[in-house]
RNA sequence: GCCGAAGUGGCGGAAUGGUAGACGCGCUGGUCUCAAAAACCAGUGGGAGCAAUCCCGUGUCGGUUCGAGUCCGACCUUCGGCACCA
């Protein structure tokens, strides 16, 4: 040991000056600031913005890290990185607060965005402020009314009936949150379902479309659960002959995927909201079917379809003809039907339906074979028989595979007029209506004489009125504010009503990524120019749980607005990564859920580059976890560990001798570090980026104890830690960087490269396993031959042991790994 | 319930089908100190053995393979979503 500087003398660095004087310096640099017009290929690097809930917590703080630290690779790998950051500022919360507080909801939502933005600032994040996006402003929530009318001139935005959660006691309409076990989470009176006319846009227009995933690089499990979600199914819709009720509807139309088991049907179910349920239930059962009906309408949806659930229904009095086979069979009702999916109604086919079945012989419905098992000896089914057979008991399509049945029977229907083949989603539109106050006022109006009457776009934006009462009521909060529903008819200038229904914040959440091209442009949603310089989002980032909504409805609107000539692409986000969730008392961070964690502590105690490691380490960014702050102090050390190796004396070391295998072996460990570091942060690897750092810079604490390189390695090695550390921490990078001298900005600096040849290993250490077990390790020159290893494998002194009487059946050669030697 | 994931030391986690436990936390011992803290050094999956070394080990059960934490099947547990939280 040569050299003086011992670390007795160790220095920790100051957080807090060092994050004011960084922070300062960014700002007055502008280095943060985005040019649309920049030489530099362009990349949109987005983060799903925050509700302004009040305080970020952990979560948010793990999430935006992450984001941060790849934008910031990726603007030292030559992009002109867009990176902002904006708040989804409408929604329920701001509304239950006000009721809660008295604080109007508008200022409720500013002074958490004022609180988060401090909050954000402090995580010292690379967002250009000037292009932050606020959606409950009118000069963007103008533009959601603007997109409806679009929709709405279109075909895309209509009206129809649907069910809402109603509180009797309250007389308001609940968000799913607020019914807690079936009952209000205020009063506790049971929620029953209500039909309301609502604003619906017509994202099944686009099913089709959305489960093409092939122009994007998502995550399969994120693709498959979107897939699953719209829920594609091919089938035949089928009429069953009710004229002899006298009815204006001669027959009902079912839906099945299986129509090679009509000759099966032994009973058809209606949902209980269906209309014709009413209509179709004799006088003897109406009682029955009537207060079932009801009980129906205070069950979810979760509960109605699950197969745990005994199935229950009930006899409408009435039949239905199967026309295929003239069968009369009996209608029932049951709450395993949906109104919603396909037409309301089934076809009951017990023998070929699992749910059918038990609900068969639940109430003693026959249950008749029509697709026969291979070796069938033609008695009873014990259990649905759902796979591929021969159709029996199936008229003139007796002895067809099913396969070959399922489709001759379409036709035979289609032939006859008894109904089509036809394809049926899961999905269902796009409900945007919400009886409440805090939302884009939908843009629509009600004359007496024109009827419904959009607003001329010259009318935008329809103002949400800051004085409305927003306390439960009975009616949507806006219709109480006579200065707001009362208007002229754009049209003919009679007196008319405004809309009071608000949207949905996902109409705000499906279009936002486009504003942040052109925050402040006045005359439409975005500048077409400055749009055609971004373009799609390149890499989307954000919570899985927003694998299915928010996900499906900016890329139905983004393919709507194609469709009307708006836009040029067909995807919002061409690269999806998300990260995991972090949870505290094993759930998700939330403050209704009242378990979260704010950064802000522990910020002020180890800093912000300490908070951004640990997170970043913890575990891998898409899986997330449960929080503990048990390492964080660990971090602490590292952190101070390295600015202690930065602020040695290199020239220190030359007067010590130097290793020239030393001086290599040092080099290659860098150049392997920053291959690793580059491989790893490309892919969101954050924990294993941060381990390899770490390896280094223990290293490089081991060499200068040694005193065994010279200054010229040594300060290389300073340096390139500084680069591949600043996406990580920034504020000390930057702080390193001005250490060795280096001229402002560390964030400015072209990102490091390696060298292929000198990132190689010499020598490798290869496994001798004998029948697959470990038995020695042998260091062997890394470009060793084939046979050779296997030669030197084989005269291991601990493989002879273990292959001692018997025979070498064969030696498996994994090149730079491994030498398995099968012998018995 | 349905859809999508995950399960590895005391803890967070690492591991193109090829050395299980990198990196970090914690713990144990040591250095420094009057002492403590901090920092630094060493050790650290379980079992047997003086040792060399051997056996066991990635939620459970089974399978594929020369070789399985990794692939396949069944199950258990936990998490995310289920259309008005966003």
């Amino acid at each position: 040991m040569a050299t003086t500087a011992s670390h007795s003398s160790r220095m920790s660095y100051d957080h807090h000056d060092m994050q004011t004087r960084w922070s300062d310096r960014w700002e007055e640099g502008g280095i943060y600031t985005v040019e649309d017009d920049d030489p530099r290929p362009k990349w949109y690097e987005l983060h799903m913005y925050p509700y302004p809930s009040g305080d970020l917590h952990v979560g948010h703080w793990f999430a935006m890290t992450g984001a941060d630290v790849h934008a910031r690779f990726m603007r030292m790998k030559g992009y002109n990185v867009l990176h902002p950051m904006g708040f989804d500022a409408f929604g329920l919360n701001a509304e239950n607060a006000a009721i809660k507080n008295g604080i109007h909801p508008h200022k409720w939502t500013m002074s958490n965005i004022e609180n988060m933005r401090r909050q954000l600032r402090s995580m010292g994040p690379m967002y250009d402020w000037d292009r932050e996006v606020v959606t409950c402003t009118p000069d963007y929530y103008r533009w959601n009314q603007w997109f409806f009318l679009q929709l709405y001139k279109n075909g895309l935005a209509y009206r129809s009936d649907a069910p809402v959660n109603w509180c009797p006691s309250c007389q308001t309409v609940l968000a799913n949150e607020q019914v807690v076990n079936g009952l209000c989470e205020r009063c506790d009176t049971s929620v029953v379902h209500r039909d309301m006319e609502q604003w619906f846009f017509k994202i099944t227009d686009y099913a089709d479309e959305l489960l093409d995933h092939s122009k994007m690089d998502w995550p399969d499990r994120i693709n498959a659960m979107q897939t699953n979600w719209i829920g594609r199914s091919e089938g035949v819709e089928v009429d069953f002959d009710i004229s002899e009720y006298g009815l204006e509807e001669k027959a009902i139309r079912t839906f099945t995927t299986r129509i090679d088991t009509v000759y099966g049907v032994t009973f058809i179910v209606l949902a209980p909201e269906h209309p014709l349920v009413s209509k179709l239930t004799t006088s003897e059962h109406r009682e029955e079917v009537q207060a079932y009906v009801e009980e129906a309408r205070l069950q979810t949806e979760i509960e109605r379809l699950s197969t745990e659930k005994e199935k229950t229904g009930v006899f409408t009095g009435s039949f239905a003809v199967n026309k295929l086979n003239d069968e009369r069979v009996p209608i029932l009702v049951a709450d395993y039907v949906l109104l919603s999916y396909g037409t309301g109604m089934v076809m009951g086919v017990p023998a070929h339906d699992e749910r059918d079945f038990v609900f068969a012989q639940k109430y003693n419905l026959p249950i008749r074979t029509v697709i026969a098992p291979p070796d069938w000896d033609g008695s009873d089914l014990e259990e649905a028989y759902i796979e591929p057979g021969t159709q029996v008991n199936s008229g003139q399509f007796d002895g067809m595979p099913n396969a070959e049945g399922l489709e001759r029977i379409a036709d035979f229907v289609e032939a006859n007029g008894w109904g089509e083949r036809s394809v049926n989603y899961r999905m269902r539109d796009w409900l945007i209506s919400r009886q409440r106050y805090w939302g884009t006022p939908i843009p629509i109006v009600f004359c007496e004489k024109c009827g419904e009457t959009p607003v001329p776009d010259s009318d935008l934006p329809v103002l949400l009125p800051e004085d409305a009462e927003f306390l439960p009521t009975g009616d949507s909060p806006l219709a109480l504010h006579e200065g707001f529903v009362n208007t002229t008819c754009p049209d003919c200038g009679s007196p008319a009503k405004r809309e009071t229904d608000t949207m949905d914040t996902f109409v705000d959440s499906s279009w936002y990524f486009l504003r942040y091209a052109s925050p402040h442009f006045e005359d439409g949603p975005f500048d077409p120019d400055a749009l055609g310089q971004w373009g799609a989002v390149d890499q989307y980032t954000g919570g899985v749980e927003h694998a299915v909504m928010h996900l499906l409805y900016a890329r139905f609107f983004v393919k709507a607005l194609r469709d009307l000539g708006y836009l040029n692409f067909d995807e919002p986000f061409v690269r999806l990564v998300n990260q995991g969730t972090i949870v505290f008392n094993h759930q998700k961070m939330s403050k209704s859920r009242g378990n979260v964690i704010a950064p802000d502590a522990y910020v002020s105690d180890v800093g912000s580059d300490v908070v951004r490691t640990y997170m970043m380490f913890m575990g891998p960014w898409e899986a997330g976890g449960e929080w503990n702050d048990d390492g964080i102090n660990g971090m602490a050390r590292w952190t101070n560990r390295v600015w202690d190796l930065t602020i040695r004396d290199a020239s220190l070391l030359d007067q010590s001798d130097t290793h020239p295998d030393a001086v290599k072996s040092l080099q290659r460990l860098q150049h392997q570090t920053i291959k690793k570091v580059t491989e790893d942060v490309e892919r969101f690897k954050f924990n294993t980026a941060i381990a390899a750092m770490m390896e280094f810079s223990n290293s490089l604490g081991q060499v200068w104890d040694a005193g065994v390189v010279d200054s010229e390695a040594w300060t290389d090695a300073v340096r390139n830690l500084a680069l591949l550390m600043s996406p990580v921490t920034p504020f000390l990078a930057e702080e390193m960087w001005d250490q060795i001298g280096e001229s402002f900005s560390v964030h400015q600096q072209p990102w490091p490269e390696w060298d292929p040849d000198l990132a190689a290993d010499e020598t490798i250490t290869l496994v001798v396993q004998v029948n697959g077990r470990l038995r020695d390790r042998i260091d062997v020159p890394a470009n060793i031959s084939e046979e050779d290893a296997k030669a030197r494998a084989l005269e291991s002194d601990r493989a002879k042991t273990h292959t001692e009487g018997k025979e070498v059946r064969r030696v498996i050669y994994v090149p730079g790994r491994l030498v398995n030697i099968v012998a018995n």
